[in-house]
DNA sequence: ATCAATCATCGTAATATTGCGATATAACAA
DNA sequence: TTGTTATATCGCAATATTACGATGATTGAT
C-alpha cells in the first residue's frame, strides 16, 4: 500500500517519524551539515558541494523547508538557505527524548 | 529513480540516514517505545497493542532487527524481542552528535 | 528589451515502502 | 500423529521516494 496508517498512532509518534524522515536520506543529512558548517548561508553551492543535480537538491530543500527545519530567502538571483534555529531546537528536544529512553528498565531476556 | 546515491556520501552520513529510516515510520517508533516501556520483553503482544496485522508487525520487527536495534529470541512458540542496548547506545551517540550541531555558527541571513 | 544566471516546478522513469491475505514453519500439547 | 498457537515469509497491490531532463519564473546586467 505504501500508505502509513498514521491515524492509529499518537501525535508524538507521528511527529518523530516525520522528522526522522527528513534525516532518512544522506543528501538531506549532508545539506543540513553544510548549513551548520558554513558561516554564511549557502544556496546553489550545495549543488556543487553535493554531487546531485540541481532539481534534486531543490527538491530536498523543499522538503526540509516544508518541515520547518530550514528557511530560505531570495538574494538577487540566488536563494539563501539556513537552519531555522527555533524549530531545530524544538525538533531536537523531541528526538532526544525519544533516543534517551531508559535502558535500565528493559529486561535482559534476549 | 528511488535509488539513493549512497556512494557520494560519507559513511557517517549514510549511517545517520540508515538509522533515521528506522524511526521514519510511526509503527517502528511505537514498537521501540513499547520495548522500552514493558519490563518483560514482548512478542506478538505488539500486534494487539498496535493496530496492524501480524505480517506487518513482523516485517517492521525484521527491519529493526536487521539494523541491530533490537534482538529476538525464541521462547516456546512465541518470540521475545528487546532493545539491543549496546547498539542503541552507539546509534544514540551518532544521532545526538548530528542533532547537537552548533547553532551559534549559522548566520542570521534568513 | 534582451540575455545570462539561479532556482523552482513539471513530468516521468526507476525503485522503495507499506500493508496484508495466504501460506509456510516451528514448537508445544494431547 | 494431529492439532493448535505463534511467528515468518511470499506475493501482490497501492502508494511514496529519488533522480533528473526539460522547462518556467525571477532577478540583475547590458
Amino acid at each position: 500500500m505504501g500508505l502509513a496508517k498514521t491515524e492509529i498512532f499518537s501525535d508524538s509518534q507521528n511527529a518523530i517519524a516525520k522528522f526522522a524522515k527528513a534525516f532518512a536520506h544522506p543528501a538531506r543529512v549532508s545539506i543540513l551539515q553544510h548549513l551548520f558548517k558554513i558561516d554564511s548561508c549557502v544556496c546553489g553551492d550545495l549543488v556543487n558541494e553535493i554531487g546531485l543535480a540541481q532539481p534534486t537538491i531543490s527538491q530536498h530543500l523543499k522538503e526540509l523547508k516544508h518541515l520547518g527545519l530550514i528557511k530560505g530567502s531570495v538574494e538577487g538571483t540566488s536563494v539563501c538557505y539556513c537552519i531555522d534555529k527555533e524549530n531545530w531546537t524544538e525538533m531536537k528536544k523531541l528526538m532526544t527524548h525519544f533516543l534517551d529512553q531508559d535502558l535500565s528498565n528493559s529486561a535482559n531476556c534476549c
